[in-house]
DNA sequence: ATGCCGTCCGAAGGACGA
């Protein structure tokens, strides 16, 4: 079972780049971010034709988190917290697992309200995590999590000392996730592999200069862990026309 | 470096991203 995400940066401006990634790496399940449409607003029909089941949950113009799968889709939950109108997450069942797929925070500037709103964010989905391990629950957990877990995943720690994504606060919540039992799923096969980006600004030549950093994540629980095969970030989208600022990772899971 | 680019909304240029 191939498991992919990726944040695309708008799914409308980005259809073609999306449909011509589908047909190459065949991903059984995909989870979409930064999606930035309204949920009926949504281009469905694409994805019916390319033979996926769809959840999608969306909003106008920011943030929106969609799942397709070639096997059917049910919903288990669309927010950590009723009240926050922004749709950063999507939590469902397929093929016996459960998918989380996150868009977390970025939370800059630090020292506006968007920092403590991005750590109260992780701070639910931490509690989300603690449930679904005493509950014995398969699942994992892939997105965007706006977080450099270690100065290694970026390409100039320097730069981006005093940032949101590589705050020890935000470090310190992406440790306590791995500190209850998750598995870094691409940590765990390439522990020493440099470069290993999944982000790269449109800004400065930062992709022609390979300078990034490794923001998107799977993490695993044990009895998913058990079953990793392979982790793989696919370079290939980021350096085609019109790419979205990242590009996708895919875990395989023997189940 | 409040810079660089890209997308959204809406019809110019600000908000937002990372």
């Amino acid at each position: 079972m191939k498991i992919a995400s990726f944040n695309v940066n708008s799914v409308r401006a980005r259809l073609p780049n999306v449909l011509s990634w589908l047909e190459a790496a065949q991903p059984d399940v995909v989870c979409l971010q930064e999606i930035k449409v309204e949920t009926d607003s949504f281009p469905r029909d694409e994805f019916s034709a390319a033979h996926y089941h769809l959840l999608v949950h969306g909003q106008k113009s920011y943030n929106g988190v969609a799942m397709l799968a070639r096997a059917p889709l049910t919903e288990i939950s669309h927010s950590l917290n009723p009240d926050d109108p922004q749709a950063r997450y999507l939590e469902a069942q397929v093929n016996g697992i459960t998918i989380i797929n996150i868009y977390a925070p970025n939370g800059n500037p630090v020292e506006s309200e968007k920092f403590p709103y991005k750590l109260d964010w992780l701070d639910r989905l931490i509690a989300r995590a603690r449930h679904l391990l005493a509950a014995e629950t398969p699942f994992l957990i892939t997105g965007d999590y706006n977080i450099i877990p270690q100065p290694q995943d970026c390409h100039d720690p320097k730069a981006w000392e005093g940032d949101a994504l590589f705050r020890p606060e935000s470090r310190a919540k992406w440790r306590t996730l791995c500190n209850l039992g998750l598995t870094d799923a691409f940590r765990a096969l390439h522990p020493t592999q440099a470069n290993a980006y999944t982000f790269w600004d449109y800004q400065a030549g930062a992709w022609q200069r390979d300078n990034g950093i490794r923001i998107d994540h799977v993490l695993l629980s044990p009895q998913l862990a058990d079953k990793l095969v392979s982790c793989q970030i696919d370079r290939n989208p980021r350096g085609q026309d019109k790419a979205s600022d990242h590009t996708p990772i895919l875990v395989e899971l023997k189940l």
